[in-house]
DNA sequence: ATCATCCAGTGATCCGATCACTTTTAGAAT
DNA sequence: ATTCTAAAAGTGATCGGATCACTGGATGAT
């Protein structure tokens, strides 16, 4: 019988053309924002018909390894390189997943806050420093492309690992996602700044332990004004002896 | 001038298409492994080509949204309703980006142990006890379907927040692929069976500090195999002349 | 009852044509 | 010479249909 070790078609010629391209990049040396070849001639390059690459060009696409822009070209995306993503499928996001979202931050990013206060460069004080003005993502009707990054996100980065850096973005991605439907959470603006500018100085004077517990506490106080919007929810308007 | 308010075709077709088949699954009440109607079908029911809907169809398979089985039919995927995800793009891991993987790790891992041990319910505590014999993924060189989950993904899923189990999940994912080219880490099998052992007793007697530490030092001494594999890399065969 | 074969259903790929958007170019107006 | 406008070329997007390849169930012989 055999496995038939050759020439064995276990996934699709389209992904196969798929890794293809990644390959044609890695080798060719192309970085974000560069162009490759019309599709056609990739289509010839690879030698499939142009909607097999296609399908191929589209599956890059949904992970965000390549942008297809209609009429101008096809260019390489941010996430080639990225190894943790938020699922660019997911829609909306209910207020009980926020809640669990903010949690899961509350477990991890006092520690990352630790390791930037160790880790971080002069650069990265100077790009925290700027972050705080930005605050927590201004609630923009369009969320516009290259808007400067918030402060959690330079924070995570500033640890020094890549990796750690790409979890917090991810949940901020999708906490974004939430906040365009529900404007709850960062309802006190003022109390934000002013935490924000507390976790900035600890970690400026590379004091981890402060850094830690003051990051504990931002999200704490996040994750009680989200907890209280969960149960206002839940016991609507009132007085209580609310039901439904 | 005005924006054109409406009918403005900001994305494909065959990303609104795409949006559709998700919302239709919802709609459906369908879950993992129901299957959709025919692409034909598909294609008929949302008014567009056939190449069309494919377009859309393998976007939602590069993210694991869906399955297309050749012959068969279009199922739904396993991460539909996934928020954090491991890049399926991402191929081969260099040992420097596992030892960045395995730092991460270290950062979070053992906050999520004590969140298991205070959160874990007794079918966790079984689950875990279970997972002990699987230990660290064996290394397979086919990566079969469907494989018991590893001991640290049961211990992630035991902390009760879904999101932490899938940022865990997806730093073993990336693992996973790593450890097909380098058979470095995990050198010890017994010893890791060990301390998977004395962490598991931990969480299952609802001791949080313990479970911490005890995750710390596993992934401190896995740290140390890595970082190990790495310089030898760096500075093969040698004595020492170690640097660093 | 078992097994090999056939066949209908369904996805995968191909081909070629046409439409739609973007960018560059050429020309006209100033 | 500069600026604006319009045409044209380049490139991706969608369409329509035809054909191939795989799967799973039906068929039928043993």
């Amino acid at each position: 019988m055999a496995f038939s070790p050759e020439g064995l078609h276990r996934e699709s010629l389209s992904q196969q053309v798929a890794d293809q391209v990644v390959e044609f990049i890695r080798r060719s040396g192309l970085s974000e924002g560069d162009s490759l070849p019309p599709t056609r001639e990739l289509a010839r390059l690879f030698g499939v018909n142009t909607g097999t690459l296609r399908e191929a060009l589209r599956q890059l696409e949904a992970t965000g390894g390549l942008s297809l822009r209609h009429g101008s070209g096809v260019y390489v995306g941010p996430n080639l390189d990225r190894l943790v993503m938020a699922n660019p499928t997911s829609v909306t996001v209910s207020l009980e997943t926020a809640v669990v979202l903010i949690r899961a931050r509350l477990a991890i990013e006092p520690r990352i806050a630790a390791l930037a206060a160790v880790h971080r460069s002069d650069q990265d004080v100077r790009l925290l420093r700027e972050a705080l003005s930005v605050a927590s993502t201004p609630p923009d009707p369009v969320p516009h492309k290259s808007s400067k990054p918030n402060f959690h996100r330079v924070l995570a980065r500033a640890s020094g690992n890549q990796i750690l850096a790409e979890i917090i973005d991810s949940l901020l991605t999708v906490h974004r996602v939430e906040q365009h439907t529900i404007r709850v959470v960062y309802s006190d603006r003022k109390k934000d700044f002013e935490q924000h500018s507390a976790i900035y100085e600890a970690v400026r004077d590379g004091d981890p332990d402060l850094s830690f517990s003051l990051t504990e506490e931002h999200l704490a106080d996040i994750l009680t004004v989200a907890e209280g919007a969960l149960s206002a929810k839940d016991h609507p308007a009132g007085v209580m002896a609310s039901r439904e």
